[in-house]
DNA sequence: AAATATCATGGGAACATTCCCATACTGTGG
DNA sequence: CCACAGTATGGGAATGTTCCCATGATATTT
């Protein structure tokens, strides 16, 4: 494996000057006359010299790397938190390592290792579904290396958190369908031991409160987010004696699939019943009738944390629980 | 910055051994007396002991960490391309570090100095579109770096590349319109001077030519894939005195907006006029009717660029100008 | 029993760089 | 002209690991 890497070393014999004095000319050190820097940079330049992060790393200790671990990169989702993750880290001069955990708990560790192995200055990581130990994630911080999580966050531990506040968005968009004159809203909900699930559920919940509509636990529906079943659900809803006017689906695929099948139905959207999702995906906008839903701050996401895991690394030791909740934001279209 | 590593020399202190014995012990050479190893094992786990890839990469010179840039992350095309790539690298025990030049040459430069100082083993690319200049590419070969274009190729550089068939796709999609008895096919085509849109249109015309259908000019639109301005071009087609019968997109956006467009005057997919996209996006079977289109295949083409690369990092100087051409599937949907 | 092979371990160079300390030289003020 | 400040440069340790070579100790062969 014969890299033909220029090393300050070749330059230093080159000129006949010490690997000391190369050293200071290219990381620009004052204590150097000029004509020698000019001479060294030069010759720098023409050889292709590239400094070697391996062994500068070795001595400062420090990387400039951050790692971000995701569970997926299929959907447009955590690209979207990467892109802004990724935009604070350039400006602040770090460099970002992406990794996916592909949903799997065993890939997460084994990528959290790598991770270690690289000596990253700080991790960014959104968990897996599967993820319940967190002692791969413990060990960070006994190496005081700073944690931040983001938008599947670890409850268990002491660390930066930013996540997106599903209870105020949920809140939000059933009050619009509630001031549009919706009164039998129903809801189609995640998994109940999903977090996620259990808050959309509930701002939904409060949001009938404060409006004084009753809350029909025959219009809640919490399934396993496998669209293969939805028809079942769906149906079912638009098979009671008194059907809804109303649907708020969990997210955005579980909306975009009832649209599909209530359509099939022969019902009209809004018109007969309205539709809401949740979270904006890329599909939103271009279904028929283009869906009304809560956009989700995901760039942001990516700032605050990588800003938060900056801070984090800078002035370390002063680690706080912070928990950034975001707020969502109404993306009015068609479908209600 | 103390990060509290634990080193094979502390380890080597506590036991009372080398650090020689130590190194041996935990890269598994046999040359250890199995009492050793267990304890030198049960130590380094105890203490939560991690290699230093650093300077395990300084003396080694290998990183095991391949590089990928992708001119952007935001739709789901690259995003698959690299969940291939990171498949067939981790299988081989590669570490994929991802980048993202967004479509800027700047970006991308300063991406390629990172990826050098960072001494990665090999570089997956696919410029930008900005990517005239190409000495931040030729450095990786002077070093002999291998590097592998995927997607969008550097014709001037002598390097594996692994790109579409959008000819062959191109000509697929159109020989299905024709055998559903399409007569007069229109192209919504990309800007001319874009290489892909000019291989599809190819594809395109060659097809007719084979079924010895007129190519009309009149239906042959080349646009500047700026959506707002689409509505102007597809009503322009209906409008012809003798209107097409069929419309083959450049790529699944332009077809979406097109049915949207088409819809709005009424007219009837694919009764009135079918509708074909190309590379079907995450929306193409979420858009009513369903879009029919052209997937690519993109894990696949991840795969194989990786496959290359490590190839050519293992057996290195026999660097060949390969190109690898990967075909499209048809995905018969409903809008044609 | 001597010669030789096998085994377990230790010592130290090497990797590319930084950074502290030392040193030689120049110039300036008393 | 000596003391001292300032400047330019060199020397070498240190970073954490691998890997080659050396060195005893033990086992096997002749």
């Amino acid at each position: 494996m014969k890299k033909n890497l220029v090393t300050i070393i070749d330059i230093a014999r080159q000129l006949n000057v010490s690997k000391s004095t190369v050293s200071r000319a290219l990381t620009g050190h004052p204590r150097v006359h000029p004509e020698t820097r000019d001479k060294i940079l030069q010759l720098a330049e023409e050889w292709e010299y590239q400094r070697n992060m391996l062994s500068i790393s070795l001595i400062t200790k420090r990387t400039n790397t951050l790692g971000i671990i995701v569970p997926e990169i299929q959907s447009s989702f955590f690209p979207k938190v990467i892109m802004g993750a990724q935009e604070i880290a350039e400006k602040a001069g770090y460099n970002l390592v992406i990794s996916n955990s592909n949903e799997c708990y065993e890939t997460e560790v084994a990528n959290t290792k790598v991770m270690l192995a690289n000596q990253v200055d700080g991790l960014l990581i959104s968990i897996t579904k599967q993820t319940l130990n967190f002692n791969h994630l413990t060990i960070f911080q006994r190496k005081s290396i700073p944690v931040v999580f983001f938008n599947r966050v670890c409850d268990e531990m002491d660390a930066p958190k930013v996540i997106v506040d599903d209870f105020d968005s949920a809140f939000k968009i059933t009050e619009y369908l509630i001031k549009k004159g919706r009164k039998r809203i129903a809801h189609l909900g995640g998994p109940v031991n999903l977090k996620i699930s259990e808050k959309r559920m509930n701002g939904y919940i409060a949001c009938l409160n404060k409006y004084q509509l009753p809350v029909d636990r025959e219009l809640i529906i919490n399934y396993d987010l496998n669209l293969e079943k939805l028809p079942i659900y769906v149906n079912h809803l638009l098979n009671l004696g008194n059907p809804p006017d109303a649907i708020f689906a969990v997210n955005d695929p579980t909306a975009i699939d009832a649209i599909r099948i209530i359509k099939k139905r022969g019902l009209r959207i809004p018109d007969d019943i309205a539709i809401v999702g949740f979270s904006d995906d890329y599909a939103a906008s271009l279904v028929d009738p283009p869906l009304t839903t809560v956009s989700l701050p995901l760039a942001e996401m990516g700032k605050t944390a990588s800003q938060l895991l900056i801070d984090q690394i800078n002035h370390e030791g002063q680690r706080k629980i912070i928990i950034k909740m975001l707020k969502g934001e109404l993306v009015i279209r068609e479908s209600a």
